[in-house]
DNA sequence: GGCAGGTGTGGAAACGTTGTCACGTGCAAT
DNA sequence: ATTGCACGTGACAACGTTTCCACACCTGCC
């Protein structure tokens, strides 16, 4: 009640922010008790404790986050980059995140790199500049862990690995995934199946590549070098290129190993009339609803992505407050769905 | 080369960052003439601009951000907010938003409410804390609007419009999308339309029910009420629902106004074996790509939902930098996207 | 020789918060 | 009566940056 200014609130003209001084100075108390009392850190009696929250409640107090940060040296938005929030599988990751990090008690800022390394190491460079305590990423190039981690950042990897820095990471078990949907293939019968991989040193993609080579090996199978198209990332050219396998490696079965390269595969095959799975075979990598939902639908190696999402927040937050502990590496398994897409090659071939 | 300390770098603990005065004191200056040589604002020397930057480039700098917002009073990240990252209409929205910031040298502070109004109102909370300079959200509630404008935040709303302030926003014409659909669908004949509408008073959904009413209305075709179903949003009976309407209301076409309900309706569709468009039609808002890749592919009312997403940023970044201009309204223009889903009503009916 | 004006610089005060420290109180035990 | 302790409190100094402001140095001009 007792009236500070006469409430010179202008709708045009923001007020000043309200801030601790204010509150103390409206209670009676100093700043620092006003300080205890709404971060409920130290002795403060309770009635003071009352009367500053009554106080900032009334005012609409919100306490300055930059300031905090600023004295604290450290703040609880964490640092997310992604390699392309209009793709299911970062998006999904992405709110997997957000929701471990806001059950937390931290925020998520969200950043993009077009896969490209320079955006992601600007990206690292600004988490640096914000003190965010932590970043989670699907790393592109090696620079930005580095960084992060020179300057003490904690970093978890997910999706794939690359860091030459010891780090936290989560990954699902590439190698194991693309296995069993290979030997799924093999199983059928088929002995030529192409692979569609991503060219670049990804884990995630080496790994696949790994299961692919090694479900061949068990069955004893030769690989046919000819088979495995190594397509860039966003190449335009990409289904051109799936369409010359198709004519020049005569493949049984397709096995993609993104959904990005499954929905490609798919628009080639489904352009070409070719009978899913009577003519030509095809297994995806990352289920996406589509899949689902398509005539035959898609067998395919099914991550859960949201969980790991989840669970590399947990590690990073993990590794925040246990800053020395071990670095962990996080190993999800897939699981293989079958569904139409797939089945024995044609007869004679 | 003048060694200030004999570099004790120890690889786990972090070494202290680098601040603007170490900076300035390897290389002779005062702070003040560094964070002029740094920021780009005032006098200084060519040669003393030219040591600093490179004296920064050594120690490798990075600018503490916090400071220089409790400093200026105001940062370079903007909040969004919102509902559900899984979904790709929000997905896509917020790639928009962060690329079109990315390239303003703005960043982007993702929060997600689950639609619901004190997850939205605790995320503009944080956003003024952060003193961020606006915040874009697709509304959910009036609080969170309110309170930034409270506080002299800049607000866009996308998508939705529900704010009792004035501020500027980003839809698409709802309901002339819902009218030509509808039409779409009356001029092939059918005069039983169910219409699957979110159950909320959202701008968005109630211009597409007005739509749906206008086209009616155009067509001299009178509204059977039962046919309009509001479902709660994520509500796990909505598939369900959606068949009771199918038997009860016996409509020859399914209106779906968003790409969730237009799932779960093509769901229930297929489990009924119901073939498209033969004996019964189907026509969503907002198109996502499995509708492209079913057999047939449905008819949809598509949105350009990264470039509302974008022009959501453009609209937010000029009104931070003119505060005084008039609110804005950008309404874009959807596209009717006609497929294989939509076609005349069985005969006999 | 003084003075205007451009050019470059450094001192110092912010910005809002937190945490240390010292200093009260009372009250009980020595 | 002094200590010791638990409880509360307020001054004050950070945190790292920006931005006034004042000042010093030039050059050229009356």
């Amino acid at each position: 009640m007792t009236a500070v200014e006469p409430s010179d609130d202008v709708p045009g003209l923001p007020r000043r922010p309200v801030t601790l001084a204010d509150i103390a100075r409206e209670a009676g108390t100093s700043a620092s008790t006003a300080s205890r009392a709404l971060s409920g850190r130290g002795y403060v009696s309770p009635v003071a404790r009352d009367r500053l929250l009554a106080v900032a409640e009334r005012l609409g107090y919100v306490p300055n986050a930059s300031a905090r940060t600023l004295k604290q040296k450290t703040s609880r938005v964490v640092g997310v980059v992604v390699s392309d929030l209009g793709n299911q599988f970062y998006a999904r990751l992405a709110a997997g995140i957000e929701q471990a990090l806001r059950e937390a008690g931290y925020q998520m800022m969200l950043l993009g790199d077009n896969s490209e390394a320079d955006e992601e190491l600007a990206a690292a460079r600004t988490f640096v500049a914000m003190r965010a305590p932590g970043v989670i990423m699907t790393p592109v190039g090696g620079d930005a862990t580095r960084l992060l981690a020179a300057q003490g950042v904690a970093v978890v990897e997910v999706d794939r690995q690359l860091a030459d820095v010891p780090c936290d990471s989560v990954v699902i078990d590439n190698e194991g995934g693309a296995r069993t949907a290979t030997a799924h293939l093999l199983d059928h019968g088929h002995r030529r199946i192409g692979l569609l991989v991503v060219e670049t040193d990804w884990t995630s993609d080496a790994g696949r590549l790994r299961g692919y080579r090694a479900a061949h090996a068990d069955a004893g199978v030769e690989v046919d070098e000819r088979l495995i198209l190594r397509i860039p990332f966003h190449d335009p050219a990409a289904e051109e290129r799936i369409g010359r396998l198709l004519d020049e490696g005569a493949p049984t079965a397709l096995f993609a190993a993104n959904n990005l390269l499954a929905e490609q595969a798919w628009n080639v095959l489904r352009r070409r009339r070719l009978r899913l799975p009577g003519e030509i075979s095809l297994v995806g990598f990352d289920d996406v609803p589509w899949m689902a939902m398509v005539e035959p639908g898609i067998t395919v190696v099914s991550q859960p992505t949201v969980e790991m999402g989840m669970r590399a927040a947990e590690l990073l937050l993990r590794r925040v407050e246990q800053p020395l502990s071990a670095p962990q590496l996080a190993c999800l398994q897939p699981e293989l769905v079958v569904r139409g897409s797939s089945g024995p090659p044609p007869v004679g071939l």
